[in-house]
RNA sequence: GCCUCUGUAGCUCAGUUGGUAGAGCAGAGGACUGAAAAUCCUCGUGUCGUUGGUUCGAUUCCGACCGGAGGCA
């Protein structure tokens, strides 16, 4: 039987790094993050990165292990985080994973490998390259004579799958679905127990997601962004891709006002929000936790606990 | 007070030479295997301001009225 773990996840604002604390404290355990832009390093208040103050003296692992203007990517938080939670695990204590990256999870959790990839290889920017020049129908024809089950499932405008299914193909001489069947056949790398936490209604979240952007605001946000761009950090990295920081690059150079910018944030946080959630509602095996109107802390704690009770944690 | 423009989907606006209407944004649902806070797909009936008139038929033409914007006094 694979080693247990928790997992706390939700959409973004709904309290996963104030329960995760809490769960750490009473179960004796350590925080590893499933954020893929609070791994960055600088990005502290865009991204809700928690403060020492709410990280109540528990260990947080996977928090700034990269710079903004690396690249990072699933196959590399799988590998880094892996190795935190065994670590986690031969020290005796529980290994509470807690982020809003739905990927991210899946991925550490299934064991989930990654086909090869080579970032000096000039491949995949030739791919780019022809995508551009010569549509995503010309570059899906060509898969549907590798890979037809691929090929089936995408629409010639999704490029970026296009484009990694013939990457993989020519740089493995192995078709993606078949490096799909063979991870999936794969065993869990972990039993894990996954709370979900999310609001009954979503005019609540979004009002906790325009507080927590005000808040942001309040607390220099801008700056930060300025402070990035300022010290080299390219306007088009995976990065600076993040809500609340792609926004104001234009807020920055003056371009857009500081109101219309934030209006811009929590749009985007919405919208976010509800992609998040229908990655979550795929899970059937997650427990839910919903706030109502007033959230109740003490009613969640008390759930959960009662879940890691059964769980045998 | 007079003149001009204007009132169509939650918002911004098209449009119908008279046969009850459609885009963008917002919103909803879904997908997702090395960018994932990314990327991609699907979904558009609303007293066409109100009320009379003309007409077989009016959201479309005409009048009045009620909002809004501008101009002249």
């Amino acid at each position: 039987m694979p080693p247990k773990i928790l997992v706390i996840t939700g959409p973004t604002a709904s309290g996963k790094t104030a329960l995760a604390v809490e769960l750490a404290k009473r179960h004796n355990g350590e925080v590893v993050s499933a954020d893929s832009m609070q791994i960055y390093r600088r990005m502290d208040i865009g991204t809700a990165k928690p403060t020492e103050t709410e990280k109540q003296g528990v260990p947080h692992h996977m928090l700034d292990v990269a710079e903004p203007e690396e690249d990072f990517s699933v196959a590399r938080y799988v590998e880094m985080a892996a190795d935190c939670v065994e670590d986690v695990l031969s020290r005796g204590k529980l290994p509470i994973l807690a982020g809003g990256t739905g990927l991210y999870i899946d991925s550490l959790l299934s064991g989930r490998t990654f086909a090869a990839f080579d970032g000096s290889s000039p491949i995949r920017g030739e791919l780019e390259e022809r995508y551009a020049r010569e549509g995503g129908q010309a570059l899906l024809n060509e898969l549907a004579g590798i890979d037809p089950e691929t090929a089936a499932r995408l629409h010639p405008n999704d490029g970026k799958r296009i484009v990694r299914a013939l990457e993989v193909w020519l740089t493995t001489g192995k078709t993606i679905t078949r490096h799909n069947e063979e991870t999936r056949a794969l065993p869990p790398r972990y039993d894990a127990l996954t709370l979900t936490l999310d609001f009954e209604r979503r005019e609540d979240m979004w009002d906790r997601i325009d507080r927590r952007v005000d808040r942001m605001m309040a607390d220099g946000l801008e700056a930060e962004v300025r402070a990035l761009l300022d010290s080299g950090v390219p306007r088009r990295c995976t990065a600076m891709q993040a809500i609340g920081y792609k926004e104001l690059v234009p807020v920055v150079s003056g371009e857009l006002g500081v109101a219309e910018g934030a209006a811009q944030i929590k749009l985007r946080s919405r919208q976010y929000a509800k992609r998040q959630r229908t990655w979550f509602r795929r899970n059937p095996e997650a427990k839910r936790l919903l706030w109502s109107a007033a959230p109740n802390f003490t009613e969640v704690l008390q759930r959960s606990t009662a879940y890691l009770e059964e769980f045998g944690i």
